[in-house]
DNA sequence: TTATAGATTTAGGTATGCCGAAATTTCGCA
DNA sequence: TGCGAAATTTCGGCATACCTAAATCTATAA
């Protein structure tokens, strides 16, 4: 984050789980630690935040630090760090925030599904919890993104889809796309242009040999094949409704 | 503005009078600045901007410093503060986006005329220009706010309409509600109350003695007549279409 | 079992912005 | 013309959040 100031957003200090009074940093430092092991969970190390957030070891240990203070994280020296029920609530209150914010720019604004992340990742700690329900309101009270995440509830409730990473299943495996990771937008919008959208059945025919690409067939019946690499592949979610047997579901 | 930190909106630092790279601090400064002058034209001295600020007159000096070093203010020691044009073009997109903001909120998202200030004030520095231009064209490129305050054209152009405070004008005086001032959100919800809006017809039945309130005839036809207190009357603007003579319009 | 590479924390420093108190300057009025 | 009140600036400090370099700890691999 860029070292420019300003005031964070407004809401109440005491709404259960609102953003309150603190500062963005604090907000986004939680929001990551939550979404860290959202689709996966190994534990969240110092690095990884650092990794996440572009910043500096150092600087992850002083604000970890910080947010055991406020009551957010637990942590202990040479450790992962964890969220604490508190700390839970507030990311959740930011996850929502940045969801219904990247669907409301989607289909109310006309943004792209490759161009809203960074939008709401500015927008989420500014926006009022009067804005942000009134943007829900609008939109029929949505309970996914444009990148099929979970959008949690006021309450803090989420259900989480049941799905595998691509890469991760056997060959011959079927099902529908029920999540793309929104990190790269290059690659959204690359997998746009393959037709490869939320709610697409797919299919996995093939592994290339030493770890190579993924052969997928897009789209229903006959449906058009395309290669993934890596990185596609550790992007794409697919909803096992229908699953064939076989798939690596650990790690 | 609270010491809390953030990274400053988007925005290539580029675009003419865009927000670029200043912080959202530099840009309230400016937005103060500028407005200032909107609607009455006493320079503005440094312990008017600690007033609206909101902060200490050493935080001005200091600020003011830095914003001359930015090249966006002019200004001798012990004198009032003036933009350059540069500095203009800052604080008319920073006026843009406010009040491109208050409309959409209030127009697309059921917003009260009163409640959209604040809101507006934060988000201000953080949308795109992309979603300032997305707002507008949803909106059908409006040229004024909820409170009739002119929004200035992307390119810099502003439409300042020829309007007179109502507290100033000789009794016998009429003509339409062309801005309200949106500073107190008490005084809008209590205008409202009294079907005194936006485009209300207006005229000046007479003045209570010794300085005293305004009587006010409103609506069309008969209309109802109200008494108008000082502050009431210093917030609001009167079209002078169809204006009869003897209007105070120096100072 | 013990190096040692890698992860993590500590130490020392920078940049913003804001504050109160203490100078300093200006300006109206006696 | 000169005095003092009001406005403005200077000074010393505080809080946040970040960084680099230098410890320090942990865990793996000889
Ligand atoms: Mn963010
Ligand atoms: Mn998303
Ligand atoms: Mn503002
Ligand atoms: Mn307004």
């Amino acid at each position: 984050m860029s070292p420019t100031s300003q005031p964070s957003g407004p809401g109440a200090p005491g709404s259960p789980g609102s953003p309150g009074s603190d500062s963005t940093t604090v907000q986004d430092y939680v929001k990551v630690i939550y979404s860290a092991t959202e689709w996966q969970d190994k534990p969240v190390t110092m690095s990884a935040l650092a990794a996440r957030l572009q910043v500096a070891n150092s600087s992850v240990t002083e604000m970890v630090r910080k947010l055991v203070g406020l009551g957010l994280a637990r942590h202990e020296p040479y450790s992962p760090v964890e969220l604490t029920p508190s700390g839970l609530r507030l990311a959740l209150s930011m996850v929502r925030r940045h969801r219904l914010l990247e669907t409301y720019l989607v289909w109310e604004l006309g943004y792209g599904w490759d161009e809203v992340h960074d939008e709401a990742e500015l927008l989420e700690h500014t926006v009022s919890d009067m804005l942000i329900e009134r943007m829900s309101q609008r939109l029929g009270h949505p309970v996914r993104d444009p990148h099929g995440d979970p959008i949690p509830a006021a309450d803090g409730t989420v259900q989480q889809p049941d799905a595998h990473l691509i890469g991760l299943l056997d060959d011959g495996h079927r099902g529908t796309v029920a999540r793309i990771s929104d990190a790269n937008p290059d690659l959204l919008r690359y997998l746009d242009s393959e037709q490869l959208k939320l709610d697409t059945a797919v299919e996995v025919v093939g592994h290339k040999p030493f770890g190579g690409a993924l052969t997928v067939r897009v789209g229903s019946d006959p449906g058009r094949e395309i290669d993934l690499g890596d990185e596609s592949a550790a992007a794409v979610w697919v909803s096992t409704v229908g699953s064939h047997p076989g798939c690596n579901l650990e790690q």
